[in-house]
DNA sequence: AATGAATGAGAATTCATTCAT
DNA sequence: AATGAATGAATTCTCATTCAT
């Protein structure tokens, strides 16, 4: 009998190398080689645990998906007030790029594969999968504050949501690209201050 | 010195043909020999008005500047009302890839090379001049809406500007890979409500 | 030794899956894993049957001459004529290719390495141990012809057998290349015809 | 300006030392590179003149074609019988394997390729072309030998003309593999004359 | 005896770039 | 100035075979 080998749990083995060099040269200008070598394993073995090598992105996506949720949770932990929680979301979400570039290099990777549809069905899955439940994360905060009668009742949660994980994404692309010449934490209270203005009971 | 405007017009010329065809396949996935082949002129040539593929970046992020410029004008055209404006942007802009999905890959590519600190210098400081500029437009507007005393004098217009054009590029992502499952004009309109009603004099 | 005896019976039933796969596939466009999956069993298995890839291929020839005679002796039950039977032969021969289009891809297959002479001994010994064998069966019902006074007894069996049998061979070739451009059964017909009038007694 | 080659004489001079190559080891045992490293060119440049792999088939195939019918036409000069025309076209084209080992390989190989429908539409149209042309050489052999009273008006020249084809091609491999157990040159005397016999007045 | 994990040589193909003309 | 012929490094992927268990 050959040694037994846990597939998936390899497969996430392997996936976590290939994140890293993913993150640094990009999908494309990383070559299956490349992601071999650094997990020590021959050439061909990589095709033992994925099909080809578009099949390894959606394995890393949701790599990426759970490193970046605990990030988040990470950030939020300790803040209690769900405003206060939406602020620190919009604030530390746009300096993500700056913390994590390299979750941000491979993120926009990404978003460029998706919007071109170029990838596969797995991967496009899961990647609107990972959209769609950090918008929940945001609406169940936005409706807790709700709750407690923070903000109107009618503000409707999955607008706010919605607008707000966009808004976290552009201001993290346009950061990272302007660094020196923005002052996000500025900008990211001023404007949330603002649209809270607008949320709350006249 | 005739033969330098030649060069210069020239290079604009080719760039727009290797406009189109990186917007249809990308930067990666386009080869020389395609743009040249378009171009009607010998592969050669090329290396005569361009130092290397990546030189040619600069040149297109010109003309995408320009071309998305004239778009967001065209949009604009007819619309008075500054407030109006800036909810037509918003709404117009967000739905940007469905229209122009050939423009948006192109702007997700360049925004890829623009994160990873991979491109020229030319390149960058091309691309961060166009997201200046457009926020500058969008200033603008909110100043004419400031005079207009359709919202408080205290707004921040650099801000909103900001916050404005970067929600605009995170809305067209999502929507673009969300498409069927998000209703994007309904939260445009109820976004801006919204920001507005924060904006408006108490 | 019953040991033996099942590795022996167990070559001819991996063979048999091996054959369908060569057939449809080829032999260099069939991997060892292919076999051995349809056989349902691990692919390092294989290596415990035959000492390599090519060694399966004596195993299979042997299997397809079994077919093959199996096939010729349906389609020559009920005919009792020793001349129709070789008029039968030949016309049903040719067509072969037609109608067990994947044992003729299996039969050229085995041409090509036999030509090549890359096979090994076991399996070049074999082939030709067919080639003759099928030979002998021709020759016999010409010597049952010649022994019915049917054709002359100056007729040279042998040689005649090695003929039908050569151009049953290429008329089956020709016949899978140039299909809907010949009439087979009227070429096999008229030629049968001829070569009849020039072996019956003058 | 560059040099300006030819590109359709360059195909055929690669094609050339292409079917030496295909000859020995046939075609898919045949890389690029060494296809190449004889012609003394670059990996790259081979696909300059030929679209892929299989495109340089057809062009072998053509190489073949008039190789074939020189060696043919050099058998039958001197002769001047039509009769012993046919006769010599069997017993020499049975016996080209032996002579032309290397051309035998290569036509096993097409017949192979062309059995098995895979090659491209290019290929099989000039394979075809070339049997169909071997043909009507044949029958136009039998045609005169009819005009000179030799055989019998009523004899089907096509008829016999594709048979003795196939026959050829059918000993021909056979010849090849039972080479030292067949007496070739008696065998197709001895056929030919029973033939003979059944074309001739009675 | 049986197995499947691991391997690496080798295949076809692409393409930015150079350079002789 | 213009060109296209030539190149070879690099890429993805396949697969017969070995070997530890």
């Amino acid at each position: 009998m050959p040694k037994i080998v846990d597939k998936v749990s390899k497969r996430k083995e392997i996936a976590r190398f290939a994140m890293e060099l993913f993150a640094q040269n990009g999908f494309d200008r990383t070559a299956i080689r490349e992601i071999t070598a650094r997990a020590g394993m021959g050439k061909g073995t990589f095709y033992d645990y994925f099909v080809n090598k578009e099949d390894i992105l959606s394995e890393v996506v949701q790599l990426m998906f759970i490193e970046w949720t605990e990030l988040i949770i990470s950030k939020l932990k300790g803040v209690k007030d769900p405003l206060m929680q939406l602020e620190t979301l919009l604030k530390e979400g746009a300096k993500l790029g700056d913390e994590f570039k390299h979750l941000m290099i491979l993120y926009v990777d990404i978003w460029r594969r998706s919007v071109r549809k170029k990838g596969s069905k797995k991967f496009n899955r899961r990647f609107q999968s990972f959209l769609l439940e950090s918008k929940k994360v945001v609406a169940d905060i936005i409706e807790k504050a709700k709750a407690q009668g923070m903000i109107r009742k009618a503000v409707d949660s999955d607008v706010i949501a919605t607008t707000l994980i966009a808004l976290v994404d552009g201001l993290c692309l346009h950061y990272m690209v302007l660094k020196p010449e923005i002052d996000i934490d500025g900008i990211c209270q001023t404007f949330f201050d603002t649209l809270l203005q607008g949320m709350k009971e006249k």
